[in-house]
DNA sequence: TATGAATGAGACTTCATTCAT
DNA sequence: AATGAATGAAGTCTCATTCAT
C-alpha cells in the first residue's frame, strides 16, 4: 500500500514488476475511463496510457468488462475508506456541535469532490444501465454504510439529549442532502472543478439548516453564526 | 404546401406521415437511449423500433449525435414544463403552509421519478463528458429556472412572515434536497421504479425538517406532525 | 442555341421552363462533374447547383450514367467543333507559313485550354475504365476528326511544295505533339490554370520545330525567329 | 528485435510474415486501383486481393487514402528508376546519334507502356482534384527529373556541336513528346494494352523529325531512314 | 411535370479479442 | 510473462434510386 518504493524490496524482482504492471494498467483504466467514460475508451488507449502491450492486460484482468469492475469496485473502496475516516471528527461534546458538525461536512465535501471519487461516481450511473450490478454493490459498500455510521453517531447525540432525532437513518441522509445540495449542479459534469468557496458556504449553510431542525437547544439567528455563541 | 399549420386541421395525408414518422423516430429513440445509453445504442435498433429505415432518421435528424441532443433537449423542456405547474400548488396562506409544502413535495417527487424524467437525468450525466454543452444547457433551461421560481414563493412567505429565510435560492435547494435526499439511491439505476411508499415518507419528512428549520410558527414534535394542527 | 433569350419566345412558355430546366441540369453537372469528379459527385449536388429536385434529373436524364454521358458528348462535341473552327486560320501561301501555324497553335492552345475542354479530358481519363466506350465514342468524333482535317492542310502544303510531309497524319499528330508538348505538366490538375505566357512560348517553340523539321525551305536560326524573315 | 537488417538475412519467419502481409497488401491495392480506380475500389476487395483482413490493412498504413498515396508514390519511384536507367543507353558518339536515339525512343515507350506505369499515371490523372499535391509530388520526383537528366544529355551534345539546341529543356520536352505523341490515344484507356508494332513505328519517327530539327549535319530523306547512314 | 420523402445497399473505419512468438 | 500481428463483428453515414402526391 506504501507506494514510492523502488524495486529492490522484499519481493522477488520479477514479482516486483508484475506487481507494477498490473497497478499501471489499473491506474492507466481509471484515468481513461475517468476522461472519456467506458464504452470510448479503447483498451489501445489504456494500454497506451499505461505503458503496456495490450495482450498483457488480457494476462491480468482477462476482458475489459471485468477490468472496469475491478477499477470501480477498488476505487470506490479507497473513496469509502477515507469517507469513514471523516466521522472521527465527529463532535461528541455538545459545545463543539456546531464546530464538530462544521467540520464534518466540510471534510465529506472534500471527500465528494475528491477527483477519483467523482469519476467514479459519474461512470457508476452513467453504466448504471449496463452494470446494475456494479451500481448496487459499491452503493452497498460504500454510501450505505457511511449512512449507517452516520446515522450511529446521531443517534448517539440524540441519546445524549442534544438532538432530537426520531429516525436516525433518515436524518443522517437529510444531513448529506444539506451539505451536498447542489453539488452536481456545481461540479457533476466532471470537467470542471466545483469553486471551493462556494462549497464551503454550501456546507456551512446545510449544517445551519440541519441544527435548526434537530437541535433540542435554541440556534442563534443566521446572521450571527459561527461567532462561538455557545449553543448550535 | 401550405405550411404553418398546427396538428388537428384538414393537412394533406401526406405531411401527416412526415410528421408522424419525426415523432415516431424522436420517440423510439429516447425509448432506446434510455435503455441502453448513448454509445450502445445503434441507430439499427432506432430505426427497428420506430419503424423506419435507417437513413430516414439522417433525413429527419442529420446524425446521431444530434438526434441524441434534439431528444434530450425536447424531452427535458417536457419535464420542465410539468415541474414548473407543480408550484401552481404552492400555499399562499400560513394556514396550509405544511399540506400545501407536501403537496408540491408529493408532486415533485412524481416528477423526478416520471419515468423520461428520469431516463433524461440519467442519460445526462452519463453522457456529460461527450457533451458538456448540452449538460449545462438542460440544467439551464430545467432546474435551475425551476429553482427560481422556488425561491420566488418562499420570499414571499418569508416576507410575509411565515417563513424565516435569509436566502432564498439556498433554501429552495435546501428544499428540493431535502425532499429527493436519496432518490438516487431508490431508484437512479434506472431500470427498478422507485417504490412510492419510500418515496412519499421521505418528502413528507423532508418537508418537516424544512419547516422546523424555516418556519416562525412553533412546529409539532414529530410523532404529532399531520394531525391537523394549526401551523406548520 | 443562342442563350441569353427571355421566356417569350416561339416556345410555349410551359415548355420553355422544361427546356430551362433540362439546360439548367446539364450545366450544372458538368460544373460539378468537373469540381468533385465522377464518383465524388452526388445527385444532391447537381440537384442543388441546377436549383431542381432530384427526381428531376431522373425525369429528364434516367440516370447519373446515362447524366454523364450526356454531358461528355454534348460537352465534347461543342469544343470539337471549336477545334475545327480554328484550322480556318491554317495558311495557304508559303510565304505566310510560319506566322499562319502560329496562329493556328495559338488558337489551338486556347482551346485546349478552354475550361470546359480540361473538364472534359480529365474527366474522360479519369473514368476511362468505367467507361471505356465513352472514351472511345469521344475521342473518335473529336481528336480523331481534327487529326484527319490537320492532315488534309498539310498534305496540300506538301503537294505545293511548301512541306515535306511523307505521312501527313503522322505530322500532324506531331504537330499537336509540339504545340501542346508539357500542357499536361502544366495545367493538367485541372485546378491551377496554365500560364498563358508559357503556354505562347510553348506553341511558338513547337512551331519552330515543326518547320525546321518539315519546311523544304531553309528555316532562320531560332534566335531570329518572329522577326518577319521571309521564309518559315 | 534487431532491426535494419535487409531481407535475405536469418530474420524470424515471424518478421517475414509481416513483411510479407505488407508487400501483398500495397501489391493488391496497385491491382485493384488500377482495375476500378479509387472510389470503387473498396477495401473488401482489397483486402480480398491481398488474402488478409480487412482491418489488417488498417494497422499497416492507416486508411484508404493513405494507402492510396503510399502505393502511388512507390510504384512511381519504381517507374521513375526505370525510365533514368533508359539514359544509360543515350549516345556520345555523333556516329551512333541516330540508332542510339532511337534505342532510347524504344525503351522510353516500353517504359511508359509498362503496365505499372500506365496505371499510376492514369489514377493520377483521374485522381488530381482529389489528390493535387500527390499529382504535383509524383510529377516532380518522376518526369521532371527525367526531363532535366535528358535535356543534359542534349546539352552535352549541343555543346560537341552535333546537335543545334538553344534551350536544351524545352528540346528534352520536346524530344518526348514526339516520341510518344499519340501514345495516350493508342492506349491510355487503360484496358487495351497498345499495339507494339505501332509503337515502334511512332517512336522511330519521332526520332526522325527531331533529328530533322535538331542536327546540325544533314539529314537523310525519310525513305531511307534506318540503313546506317553516317549521319542523324 | 416536379417534388418531398423514403429506402436498400454498401463504404470506411474501429474495437475487443486471440494467436504465435 | 509480455508482445506484435491479425481478425470477425459491428457501427455510422452516404448515395442512387423510387413512390406518391
Amino acid at each position: 500500500m506504501s507506494a514510492g518504493e523502488t524495486e529492490k524490496t522484499t519481493a522477488a524482482p520479477a514479482e516486483r514488476g508484475r506487481l507494477d504492471k498490473r497497478r499501471a494498467i489499473v491506474e492507466a483504466a481509471l484515468r481513461v475511463f475517468a476522461r472519456v467514460g467506458y464504452t470510448q475508451a479503447s483498451l489501445d488507449m489504456i494500454a497506451a496510457e499505461a505503458g503496456v502491450a495490450k495482450p498483457t492486460i488480457y494476462n491480468h484482468l482477462g476482458s475489459k468488462e471485468n477490468l472496469f469492475r475491478y477499477v470501480m469496485t477498488e476505487t470506490a473502496a479507497r473513496s469509502n475508506g477515507k469517507a469513514l475516516e471523516v466521522l472521527e471528527s465527529f463532535p461528541s461534546e455538545a459545545g463543539k456541535l456546531r464546530p464538530g458538525l462544521e467540520d464534518v461536512a466540510h471534510k465529506l465535501v472534500a471527500c465528494y469532490c475528491d477527483e477519483q471519487s467523482q469519476a467514479v461516481r459519474r461512470l457508476l450511473y452513467a453504466e448504471a444501465v449496463r452494470f446494475p450490478d456494479l451500481f448496487d454493490a459499491v452503493r452497498a459498500s460504500g454510501p450505505d454504510q457511511f449512512v449507517e455510521a452516520l446515522a450511529g453517531r446521531l443517534a448517539r447525540l440524540a441519546n445524549a439529549g442534544h438532538l432530537r432525532v426520531e429516525d436516525p437513518v433518515r436524518a443522517a441522509n437529510q444531513f448529506i442532502a444539506l451539505v451536498y445540495e447542489e453539488l452536481p449542479a456545481l461540479g457533476m459534469s466532471g470537467t470542471r472543478p466545483p469553486d471551493p468557496k462556494q462549497l464551503e458556504k454550501v456546507a456551512v449553510a446545510g449544517v445551519d439548516t440541519f441544527l435548526r431542525a434537530f437541535c433540542t437547544a435554541p440556534v442563534a439567528p443566521r446572521g450571527e453564526r459561527g461567532n462561538g455563541r455557545p449553543i448550535g
